[in-house]
DNA sequence: TGCGTATATAGTGATACGCGTATACACTCA
DNA sequence: TGAGTGTATACGCGTATCACTATATACGCA
């Protein structure tokens, strides 16, 4: 958005990026693997998701470029692709507790 | 995403708030709200969107806190609320773009 | 109060998404 | 090559989302 002209196209990118990260299952995925890269297998057994549904959100958001995939062996690894994506978190949680913040202090002003 | 711990209503949170962001018409709007506030009616003009469509995507970026409204007689003003969103939208763009520039140089190696 | 304009909200149909199950594919090793 | 394990994909289903149209609400003004 650093741009005034953005086209139509580009949008959609955003947008198609943005929605990778709107899914509670994708993120929770994301925060695992903050302190480092995880097989498959270890992050269906932190999430408590199911095994299908963990391959398809890393598919996507290996597609969307958050994270990267590498083969080893029998099993896959996934790592985070950069900390752009905690960056992103952290902006929105900043704004969470800010909202927090804001209405503890109405609730306290009454 | 700062803290290690992240409970699974805050991750609802964070996903509500990328998904408010996951759609071209809403970023449409996000843009062409960065130089100012803008009336419904001047959005509808703008995004070429029908008036419904403008309204609800407005009403959903509201209650996300992206955007303020503020009545004036008829009209209805919205305004971006902070500068967040438009640092959310620039780390997401220099991504995209460091994926061009990638592709560039291996179109280009060949 | 009644009319006209601006904005918001049903209602509806088409499309997209996420989950669970089953199955296909990839790889290792005997 | 065949069995076993890890990962990815296909299918069906329920739900959510979006655009469009029509309608309701809010406000200013005569």
């Amino acid at each position: 958005m650093a741009q005034a002209k953005m086209t139509v196209e580009l949008l959609d990118l955003v947008a198609e990026r943005f929605k990778a990260l709107s899914d509670r299952g994708r993120l929770q995925l994301l925060q695992a693997l903050r302190l480092g890269p995880k097989t498959v297998t270890e992050l269906v057994q932190e999430t408590e998701m199911g095994q299908a549904n963990v391959s398809r959100h890393l598919t996507l958001l290996h597609s969307a470029g958050f994270v990267s995939r590498e083969r080893d062996g029998l099993f896959v690894r996934y790592e985070l692709a950069d900390k752009d994506v905690l960056k992103l978190c952290d902006l929105i949680c900043g704004r969470l507790e800010a909202e927090v913040s804001v209405r503890r202090k109405l609730v306290g002003g009454r």
